[in-house]
DNA sequence: GTGTATGTTAAAAAATTGTAAATTACTCAA
DNA sequence: TTGAGTAATTTACAATTTTTTAACATACAC
């Protein structure tokens, strides 16, 4: 099981906490949310997050405070904050670093540059989601970064959905797979796909690997064997 | 042939100039100095410096001005800028980092401190002593530094873009390169662009190596295969 | 045997990429 | 500043590949 990297994401506005959401989640980081101070220092403690994101306005306790408090636990003295501001007010974000903040991020923000920065946070942290890149199982090795398998020695294609699906299978060998969870894992939530898609697809696995390996455990699932 | 790396080193103040200047040149750097932010720019430009510690005051062009300028320049964007700040100026630390700087370092600073800093941040950008600016697969010869190609001994020329493009494939052969990736990569977070851009210059390159080496992954990406 | 779950196949549908040509943006020199 | 020349991007389709559907076959438990 790959620890993944946990990141705390409190803002008061339920769109932002799901907008930051979604697309973190989407990145493979586990993600925390609180909508206020209180909340996040005790899931701060409880979970100890890699990163927490912290909207600088809330009610009550606002975004310095909480990063204040936060700074004074021990058990998170590794953790990075960063905290969210509207537009770039200068004022907190002054504060910000004052109160030990690592990073403001300013609102609006685009997906995809918050998930450039919240790696590059990250990473200045040392903190990596090392997926091992190459996995080999006995005439199989898959290589998840050059996104090619070699089966016996010969380079076999396996198209975006395929590799997913073999890349799933094959990150837990023996472990049976039920059919709800390959949905979720490989298709995602909000897509519906037919009954026999999941079919055809182990059908394509099977047949470039030579009937070898995935197995069918009826009104179960699938699973990965060598 | 191990080619040196170079710092620039930015400040008004003779002295310092010459502190950092010894203690870097003791280790091995190649230093470059300018007393002032217009000569540090058309010293930049020049010799293309790995990286840039810059005072952040200054008479005329004060650093944080200097680094923006830098910062607009192509040629380097791959180059670190780090500000020299007399102790913890909140103030420049902040505008400092909106300005592009990747880090900064406070003044007075001892010699070991210095060069441990430095080490770091060069390392941190993956610049070494060893680095060769020359990378060789095959048929084709990348001279970074020359911004010059070889294909089967023949000089191929590829445009700015082209050339980033092939330089961040070639940087890794055999990964995957997503179209995300890519468009951060070589055209940057903020900057918006249409879908068939990348292929279209993906085509140039192509037409440019005589269909080799780089490889479509539909639905995932691009990599660079020889 | 009956019924449910899975396997198979081919064809339709959808998604993705390739390409040429047109347009726009840049650069550098006069 | 202008303008020629190059580079970068967009557009509009074509071509290709992947994914899904649908119809039917098969297997197995009860």
């Amino acid at each position: 099981m790959t620890d993944s990297i946990k990141i705390l994401v409190v803002d008061d506005e339920e769109d932002i906490l799901e907008f930051l959401g979604y697309n973190l989640r989407a990145e493979g980081y586990e993600v925390i949310v609180a909508d206020n101070g209180i909340l996040a220092i005790e899931l701060a403690k409880k979970h100890n997050p890699s990163l927490i994101i912290l909207d600088v306005q809330m009610p009550n306790m606002d975004g310095i405070i909480t990063c204040e408090k936060i700074r004074e636990i021990d058990s998170l003295s590794n953790t990075v904050v960063t905290f969210l501001t509207a537009r770039s007010e200068d004022y907190s974000q002054i504060a910000g670093f004052e109160a030990g903040a690592d990073d403001y991020i300013t609102k609006p923000i685009r997906p995809k540059v918050l998930v450039s920065r919240v790696k590059a946070l990250l990473k200045r942290r040392g903190v990596t989601k090392e997926e091992s890149t190459v996995l080999e199982l006995g005439d199989i090795v898959v290589d998840f970064e050059k996104h090619q398998t070699l089966y016996k020695g010969q380079e076999v294609t396996f198209a975006k959905k395929e590799f997913k699906l073999l890349k799933l299978l094959i990150s837990k060998p023996g472990k049976v797979f039920t059919r709800d969870e390959i949905l979720e894992k490989v298709w995602g939530l909000d897509l519906v796909v037919g009954d026999r898609t999941i079919d055809v697809h182990i059908r394509k696995l099977r047949e470039k690997l030579a009937d070898h390996y995935i197995k069918t455990i009826k009104g179960v699932g699938y699973k990965f064997e060598y």
